[in-house]
DNA sequence: CTGCTTGCAAAGTGTTTGCAGGCCC
DNA sequence: GGGCCTGCAAACACTTTGCAAGCAG
């Protein structure tokens, strides 16, 4: 499949709400942010900062990994970008949750052995959160890490 | 409060009965790995890899970094001890269920504001396990991450 | 003795930081 | 034009690995 350029995208959309948002609350908008919301914005899929960085790389020549950190620290930051922990795999980045388009509200299981991560229904959680919050006043991020286990092929081995 | 020595303790125990283990599946037990065993079996604190080595250093000087991780590593492949991924926080190491002794099953929440990390009763995550098992054949292993948000103190303010 | 384990040093990852110059607003 | 942001390089924290010597069984 090739991309035409020819019709607005919702990738388009993401960034210009993101661009919106970052002028609004007077942060700066630059090549590089945009970089990185674009590829962000241009995906589904859990993307390392390495990743995003190689991508940003392909958009916009000559950005570098330590701006790469930056721009998804700062957009971390203000809500616009969230992260995943998957434990020793590392961390992935996304859109936060008004931002993504496609994707609705998921956590995220990932598998020990084979390394495959599976989404799972965002409410998984929610009773867990309530009790967290009821024993203890914690607010859980039911989002925020990725549940580990072994998933279904790698038990049949 | 002083160690006067005098007393069996349940860390002698679960070293003890680490030892046997290890003994019965032909792994072999040396210097290194008792000392690893001796620091986790001494402690019910979560400990990282890097404060496993600087107290085995003190037990039995001379003990390398990397020793520690391949003790930690071969411990675990045995089932002999446990480690939980803290997101950005790193990951810490306990000894596996049966051999704990003061503990009981856990799981940990940690406040990603102020890093404090909670203890929380370990069928928690029951019913999340159950539907996962159910829904998509995948076996949660509820213990292997920490769950993150951010705690009641930390809301406060 | 046989070969698994260790110590050491070095190389890998993944991420952060100090600094000088550049660009956004 | 002022100051935030970037590129670069170096530092960092954490973990892994190749190798020769050492010790467990």
């Amino acid at each position: 499949m090739r991309d035409t350029g020819q019709v607005t995208t919702s990738t388009d959309t993401s960034v210009e709400v993101l661009t919106t948002e970052l002028r609004r609350r007077g942060e700066r908008v630059t090549t590089a942010r945009l970089a990185v919301a674009e590829v962000l914005a241009g995906t589904e899929e859990h993307l390392s900062a390495e990743q995003i960085a190689l991508r940003a790389e392909e958009l916009r020549p000559g950005i570098h990994r330590a701006t790469v950190y930056r721009a998804l620290d700062a957009l971390g930051e203000l809500g616009l970008v969230t992260h995943v922990h998957l434990g020793k795999a590392g961390t992935t980045y996304h859109l936060a949750g008004e931002l993504a388009q496609e994707h609705q509200e998921h956590l995220h299981v990932r598998c020990t052995e084979c390394g495959a991560v599976l989404d799972v229904d965002g409410k998984t959680l929610d009773p867990v959160r309530r009790k967290l919050q009821r024993d203890l006043g914690f607010r859980l991020d039911p989002e925020h890490v990725a549940l580990l286990g072994i998933c279904q092929d790698c038990s049949a081995s």
